[in-house]
DNA sequence: TATACTACCTTGTATAGCAAGGTATTAGGC
DNA sequence: GCCTAATACCTTGCTATACAAGGTAGTATA
């Protein structure tokens, strides 16, 4: 049902425009399979879905952002295990700037209006 | 066009979703009307245009977290003022919080993969 | 050999930002 | 008084993307 009015809103809004960024940052600490990212991201309160990574991942594959290795597993069926291209590498600096720029921004409009 | 490849492409996605947080922060600190909330982004790195702003303003509006007044202008047509309700007020608590957590979470794991 | 579990992926829907274009009021030059 | 520019409001159509729900297939285990 749309129209959210309940708090709950803010932070999935605000979720949003990280999620590449933090796929990144997980994905840059080595190599690593979707099902293995869903786990961090929940560990750091970042709730997200299959439905949406995949597809994330997909895009970046096709970006050549991202690159995969199948793997077989001892416990299931094989794995993509992930991994930045040098590609990634720049896309993961060039966030890590608009994340700076971005927070430095909200923090000094808070500072200015409390 | 589609697929942005380019690095700008991160700093959009995530202005996304906290561009409700920083109007709301903005209207908090007194009675602003539309095109001077524009000016105030932007002196704050925040890039918005009115196709964005009009329709969030609607929106804030019917579920009355803002509310607007008609004040004449002495250079031009007149302008809608507006300001938060209590509800508004509220919800602006509940985006504090959700940007707090949000950079505490990410923060927290930029620090686990540097 | 059937069930559970893991892992991958797709489809359909809703949201929201943006580009582009439109309407209306006021001011100022002539 | 009339035309142009500036200001301010608003809408339409498009696109990207997050999510819910559901689907396929390999492996383990009882």
């Amino acid at each position: 049902m749309p129209q959210e009015t309940n708090a709950e809103n803010a932070t999935v809004q605000m979720r949003k425009g990280v999620l590449e960024f933090c796929v990144l940052l997980i994905i840059s600490k080595g190599e690593i399979y979707p099902s293995d990212i869903i786990k961090e991201l929940k560990e750091n309160n970042l709730i997200i879905v299959e439905g949406t990574l995949y597809p994330l991942l997909s895009r970046l594959k096709s970006l050549q952002v991202l690159e995969y290795t199948w793997i077989e597993s001892k416990s299931g069926p094989p794995r993509k295990y992930y991994r930045l291209t040098s590609k990634g590498k720049e896309s993961l600096k060039s966030h890590e700037k608009s994340w700076s720029n971005l927070s430095n921004s909200i923090n000094s409009l808070i500072k200015k209006h409390e």
